[in-house]
DNA sequence: ATGGCGCAGCCACTGCGA
């Protein structure tokens, strides 16, 4: 079993792009983020015709998620109880045995924008929904964008950020407490150690220099934590440019036995 | 002098992303 997330920034203008990503890594199921399209405007039938079933918790303009997968998914929640001001940024379905969330979490903004207690707000929503999925011990998997950079190995610039936007006590507290839920950071988990960036700002050559975050992450279950194999940061469909420029996100890829 | 990106949209500028 192959699952993975990638804020795609608009499933229009990544199309073909993603579709290229999914031929050559194969996954069985993928958390979708940012796709900026409605529900009813997703391209279905280009990812039915590449093999993969889509539920979609869309929205115009902003926001947006979805779940592919190559077995036929079961809905279990479009949305978030007490967090549906926030847009579409939760979507929840049943593939067999397995549980998977697609996550988007709120950026934020600044640290003095209203927008970041909303922030906060979304996470403490989130702990509460997700509680019964992780309680009811099947292999749970959330993925997704947590805008959030959980320790200082997750960002390029530790120091000079502490305290900055991402960076900050309370966000890294709330990904702690998703975390007390029974959830496992999988790639952490496999890599203590690792320097292992999800997100590269498009401007001034932030890639190429590595000046990144890890901010795109996959959360198990106990169950999902024991089977997962491998976790890593497809780095290469961050750089790869086709007909289609990437996303300033990188996959994230999780296997397991 | 201080940018060098890239999306969407009542579209040629603005808001937003992280």
């Amino acid at each position: 079993m192959r699952i993975a997330t990638f804020n795609v920034n608009s499933i229009h203008a990544r199309l073909s792009f993603v579709l290229g990503w999914l031929e050559a890594r194969k996954p069985d199921a993928v958390c979708l983020q940012e796709l900026k399209q409605t529900t009813e405007g997703f391209p279905y039938e280009a990812f039915r015709d590449a093999g993969y079933h889509a539920l979609v918790h869309g929205q115009k303009s902003w926001n947006g998620v979805a779940v592919l997968s190559r077995a036929p998914a079961e809905l279990v929640e479009a949305g978030l109880p007490g967090a549906e001001s926030a847009g579409s940024r939760l979507i929840t379905v049943r593939i067999g045995e397995w549980t998977i969330g697609s996550v988007y979490v709120p950026n934020g903004k600044s640290l003095v924008h209203a927008d970041f207690e909303r922030k906060l707000e979304f996470l403490a929503a989130l702990r509460a929904g997700i509680a019964p999925m992780v309680e009811s011990g099947t292999p749970y998997v959330l993925g997704g964008d947590f805008n959030v950079v959980h320790t200082d190995l997750d960002s390029f610039a530790p120091d000079a950020l502490r305290d900055a936007m991402f960076h900050t006590s309370p966000e890294r507290a709330a990904i702690d407490a998703l975390l007390e839920t029974g959830l496992t950071d999988l790639q952490r988990n496999l890599e203590p150690e690792a320097r292992s960036f999800s997100w590269w700002d498009y401007r001034g050559g932030s890639f190429h220099k590595n000046e990144g975050l890890r901010i795109d992450l996959l959360l198990g279950s106990a169950s999902a934590k024991a089977r997962a194999t491998k976790v890593w940061v497809d780095r290469e469909w961050r750089k790869k440019r086709d007909e289609q420029t990437p996303s300033d996100h990188a996959p994230v890829i999780a296997d397991f036995e």
